[in-house]
DNA sequence: CGGTTCGCTGCTCATGTGAGCATTGCGGCC
DNA sequence: GGCCGCAATGCTCACATGAGCAGCGAACCG
């Protein structure tokens, strides 16, 4: 009886049977040391599997893996389901869990607005906090379809979170530098804007670069306009700002005219959660990552992964490619 | 926090960070005995679940079932594989493990014959055994195509196990009655017999009623006969002998030109291993278990579950009236 | 042929864990 | 409002388990 075959038999008897390794031992003819050493070598070879099925279950291991390769503050990475559906449910409902048993409790919170924000505040229960203060770091109010979507989202999560917010109201992208240099001179955007610097903890998303994008959705940029960037090497936008695999800025001109808080704000700030999840966020995550565009990542299993898969860039090309033909 | 979520959580530390359920315990505010009930919870709901992924595997649970509902000496169930290849040979090579590791170890085994009693028989190492008689338990030698099959697989048997084979040197089905009873008669065939009847140990398989049989593969059946057989409420053979639902001979006149021992001898004796796998012999694996027919059961899992499976008896009906309409 | 090294085995001991029991807290019921 | 019953909680204690270590044997090399 071969050394692999003992470990099944050993793994059964004590995994199904629920027998202790010294009755095993008996059992095989094996000291109890050797049952253990068969069982924790079982579970190496992975010949016993423990798996945690839970829509509310976690990936540390994986979590573990980008705080270590990132340095990352904290990582919360949930499993994708199978064929994709609630997988926004999830991340958003995960990220909800993380502010909400943040400690200290965010005095002020710099958010974005978007699909996946709307879903986080969504899945913030009343009370989750007192006394947080909201305030919106990029503009994009008026321009939006499904109205006031950006103000309401902003206004929900200071509401439940006991504080008041603070919007920032001013497009999020103008046709000219000199409309975003008048705007932002205005006291009432300064302020806001000044409040937004000053928050002491952001929660913000990162859109594709391709035409499911809130900008595009929202009417600030086309869908040329898009494919013009992707040409460029943009993988996805943070804060309404276009960024490039190595999170720098695409298009400095269309940035110029870009109203909210810089980059350099977000990469300086204390502690900043990016939520990204689903295929198409796979680059931009990479990017928000990869650049220290965040201290804290909410995504799922998959993107985690792609994420961490820094062995195969060329599935970056791949992508962007199959993007641009379609 | 819910309960639930606190059981996911404590699962992950547990099962994949490896961390002990004191630390869980202060890592989520909890005494470390909550947190064991909380592990002890999430294995009974299924949130955690342990699997033994092994072709060599075995799914006890099932075997112990088995063994208590139908007063089986033992039951030896391996997991059938996904895409259904190589079930055979997992079986057949569990049946040879049984057999090696039976003790006291027969002194005399009689066999049938067939692919599965075959596929046994390759798997049995050489010296698995010393002293072991082997003895054929019904007739089949001269028809059989791959020539004298049935004859190698016992002598194969013998001589890895160290003993002596004997043959049943006589065909499985003969077309009159007379013939069989002239044929007992003769001092061989009767020497062999009741050799057979002596054995110490009986290992035998089961056929489906279907075309598939090596019975018809031999020539001894027709299509037609196995149809009509069907059509009269057989649901496979055992040691040739074609027997329905409840185990009881379905055609008494082709049983009376059938030469080998008796079902009865074989309800008689000591230990009795069936091996009967595929889904092709639900149906003969559940008669030949529910009429004890065998002491032990070798299968895979979804034979097992069919089997075990007494709430859907309409499942049989439905099976053999497909069977029918084809 | 002897010495050395490496890997496996069985052991001691400290630690982790589950069964069983007393205690607490909560909700229903008079 | 007070009492009862039940479930959840925290605890004691005995048992199960894994880490680390000494002993042994085999293989390898000089």
């Amino acid at each position: 009886m071969t050394d692999d075959v003992l470990s099944v038999r050993a793994a059964e008897l004590y995994y199904e049977e629920s027998k202790t390794q010294d009755e095993i031992g008996t059992l095989l003819g094996l000291t109890r040391w050797k049952v253990g050493r068969l069982l924790s070598r079982a579970r190496e070879l992975g010949i016993v599997r423990i798996e945690i099925v839970h829509p509310r279950a976690r990936r540390l291991p994986l979590e573990r893996e980008l705080r270590e390769r990132f340095g990352l503050r904290d990582a919360i990475v949930v499993p994708t389901p199978n064929d994709g559906t609630g997988l926004t449910q999830r991340v958003a409902e995960a990220a909800a869990d993380y502010l909400r048993a943040l400690r200290p409790v965010p005095r002020s919170l710099g958010v974005s607005w978007g699909r996946t924000l709307d879903d986080i505040a969504i899945h913030l229960p009343d009370g989750w906090a007192r006394g947080v203060d909201v305030v919106q770091i990029n503009g994009g109010v008026s321009l939006n379809r499904r109205a006031g979507s950006a103000a309401t989202t902003a206004v929900a999560i200071a509401r439940s979170g006991g504080g008041e917010a603070t919007l920032l109201p001013s497009p999020a992208i103008l046709e000219r530098r000199e409309t975003r240099l008048a705007i932002e001179a205005d006291r009432t955007i300064a302020g806001v804007l000044e409040l937004a610097a000053a928050a002491s903890v952001y929660l913000f998303s990162a859109g594709p670069a391709d035409g499911t994008s809130v900008l595009v959705d929202s009417g600030y940029l086309s869908h040329g306009d898009v494919e013009e960037l992707v040409r460029r090497g943009a993988v996805g936008d943070v804060v309404g700002r276009y960024i490039d695999a190595n999170g720098n800025i695409v298009d400095p001109e269309l940035d110029d005219r870009t109203v909210g808080i810089s980059l350099d704000q977000l990469r300086a700030a204390g502690l900043s959660i990016a939520v990204v999840a689903g295929p198409a966020k796979h680059d931009v995550a990479r990017a928000v990552v990869g650049s220290s565009l965040c201290t804290v990542l909410v995504t799922d299993e998959d993107t985690a992964r792609a994420v961490l898969d820094t062995n195969s860039p060329a599935s970056r090309q791949f992508n962007r490619q199959k993007r641009e033909a379609s």
